[in-house]
DNA sequence: CACTTACGTAAGAAGCTGCTTACCTTAAGT
DNA sequence: ACTTAAGGTAAGCAGCTTCTTACGTAAGTG
């Protein structure tokens, strides 16, 4: 899911998934929609899409034909849906975090530095 | 909106934005709940979010409060949503141009070359 | 006013991405 | 068998991302 999110960023391929939506076509015929780049990079893009599960692709002699995955993409829907009504029983927790934050600063310095995440107190020269 | 998915193709942005779904966070606090990487970092993301419209900041004295702009995500499943079923028509002339060229190679071949989209025809050596 | 908290920005390192050219394989035609 | 079409893969490069450290600045507190 991870994967079509990210693959679905590049403009690009977004075109490529829009162009097989409703219909295979030859990588040949894709590629020829893009002229302004090669046809490997369109078959590279072509591969991201498919790993990401946003294509199928079907053999026919020679010929590859490339089609959306439409399914992949409602399940995407769903998941991003999901995503943000999900988790909120941490933030709830979070959210007292930033309440203690707010009032405990002045006792909290006594022991610790917040800003200071990291642990290494390197000292420089 | 192209900026929007971008945005959220990078998972810790997802997980920031996750934070502040459902209610203002302090930028510290947003940061803390990363101690993998350090808080310019979080504070870079923050602002990458908020060019892709996906967060609202808001001042409170020295602290920024953050929280997700919940319209855009919206606005986005509707961009995702409208992006595959708009352009159905010109898919139909990619779809002819496909059947055109699995029948017309032999004949196409005659006058050009399908595969050499670049016109550079660079003797090498 | 000095100090500290909160937080952004600058500059540069390291890694990832997308593109190109060159090459290789597989399936048809003849 | 030879040739061509179709299309993936390899290697390398340019540019973008993400991260880090160092620094700058605005707002509170004593």
């Amino acid at each position: 899911m991870d994967a079509a999110l990210k693959a679905l960023a590049e403009p690009r391929r977004r075109a490529i998934l829009k162009l097989v939506w409703s219909q295979e076509l030859p990588a040949t015929v894709i590629a020829e929609q893009f002229p302004e780049v090669s046809r490997p990079a369109v078959s590279q893009h072509l591969r991201v899409l498919k790993d990401a599960d946003l294509l199928v692709e079907r053999r026919d002699g020679t010929r590859r034909l490339y089609s959306a995955n439409t399914m992949t993409m409602s399940d995407l829907r769903t998941f991003l849906d999901d995503y943000w009504t999900s988790g909120l029983d941490r933030l709830r927790d979070v959210a007292e975090a930033a309440e203690q934050a707010k009032r405990t600063v002045r006792s909290d310095i006594d022991n610790h530095r917040p800003d200071d995440r990291s642990g290494n107190t390197k000292g420089s020269t």
